[in-house]
DNA sequence: TATGCAATAT
DNA sequence: TATATTGCAT
């Protein structure tokens, strides 16, 4: 693990040893097998605690005790048992606070409780930036303990939690890309504006990684923005009705006016009549398609508690507009984000990188 | 239990 | 600002 968040891998100890020894400063942690090609994991820990003083990992199929108490007792910092959980990102906690002077932080034994997570590229890439975020924000979690809502902090670890050199690990932040907007609306779409749910959303969204919590919380988001625009579409209907009323006001008055003067109409007047007519006739049309297309999606679950009938927006502008909230500069956005912008469902492993911060 | 939502934290 | 978390009501 390099301190700029990346991680990098190598397959033999030699590799990584020679690695370690061209660029050791770049390095916070290192991760390696108990069974490695070419050494025993053991004597390629003691080589790293001892010339390059970094935190070691040890995994191991094996949870024998015996091998677990010698890779902590020669100076693994941790010593996890596979198949790992999904807490393996608490473990950059070591490496963040690992201490100047050379005292190594609390070791933790854990168990492998979980169903075996897939290790895969995303995974390890997702901790990989959850842990530059730790790094940064690691001195903040320290602290105090005077908030007034319930710590995060699971029950269970209280041990774990009181040691002085504790960092509540901190989960990864999803950021919405426009891909992931969209694949959203997509499921949404899919779904039915009736049936949208949290889970139902993050069932047909199929995006690792992403949990109910963080669809509910964009959902919620979500209607937001849409109660938002859906109160001031409300607001301009509300003055159409008023200009309406008006001008039906108006279209009587001129029309007592022409019909009382049958002798002389004036035709200045009759055309302004008519003008009124026609944009009262006007408004009640444009009244009419909106409230065909909107209706259903108004009425629907998606849009509790919105007593509104009309829209001046198409759905498929609201998203456009909903990404472009707080009206960052266009040229700033991603352009990643303008580009894999995909109604289909087909999101590259690339972009699912992305959505994880 | 899952949900929606407001308030609040980060 | 955007996202996460919490507590409550349903």
């Amino acid at each position: 693990m390099q301190k700029d968040g990346i991680v990098m891998t190598v397959k033999y100890p030699m590799d990584a040893l020679s690695t370690l020894r061209c660029k050791s400063n770049s390095f916070d942690l290192v991760i390696t097998n108990v069974h490695v090609p070419g050494m025993n994991g053991l004597e390629f820990q003691q080589v790293i605690t001892q010339e390059f003083q970094l935190p070691v990992m040890l995994m191991s199929a094996e949870d024998k005790d015996g091998t677990i108490l010698k890779g902590l007792m020669d100076g693994a910092a941790v010593f996890i048992a596979k198949p790992m959980s999904n807490d393996l990102r608490d473990l950059w906690q070591y490496a963040a606070l690992q201490d100047k002077k050379g005292k190594r932080p609390v070791v933790e034994e854990r168990e492998s409780i979980e169903k075996s997570s897939n290790c895969n590229k995303r995974r390890v890439h997702e901790v990989g930036e959850s842990a530059s975020y730790i790094c940064e924000n690691c001195h903040q979690h320290i602290k105090k303990g005077t908030s007034k809502r319930k710590s995060a902090i699971k029950q269970g670890n209280a041990d774990i939690e009181n040691s002085a050199n504790y960092v509540v690990p901190k989960k990864a932040k999803v950021k919405w890309t426009m891909a992931l907007h969209n694949k959203f609306l997509v499921a949404i779409t899919e779904i039915g504006f009736d049936r949208v749910a949290p889970l139902n959303i993050l069932d047909h969204m199929k995006v690792p990684g992403l949990t109910r919590d963080n669809v509910a919380s964009h959902l919620q988001r979500y209607r937001i923005f849409l109660r938002k625009v859906i109160d001031a579409s409300c607001k301009t209907q509300a003055a159409d009705k008023n200009l309406a009323s008006k001008a039906v006001q108006e279209n009587r008055r001129l029309e007592k006016q022409v019909l009382g003067n049958t002798s002389n109409p004036s035709s200045s007047i009759h055309t302004k009549a008519g003008y009124l007519t026609g944009n009262l006739q006007h408004l009640k049309n444009k009244g009419k398609e909106v409230d065909a297309v909107l209706d259903p999606v108004c009425n629907s679950s998606l849009f509790h508690n919105i007593n509104a009938t009309q829209e001046t927006q198409r759905i498929g502008d609201l998203s456009t507009s909903f990404m472009n909230q707080g009206n960052v500069q266009p040229h700033q956005q991603n352009k990643e984000d303008e580009m894999n912008v995909n109604f289909d469902g087909g999101i590259n492993q690339d972009m699912e990188e992305d959505y994880l911060q």
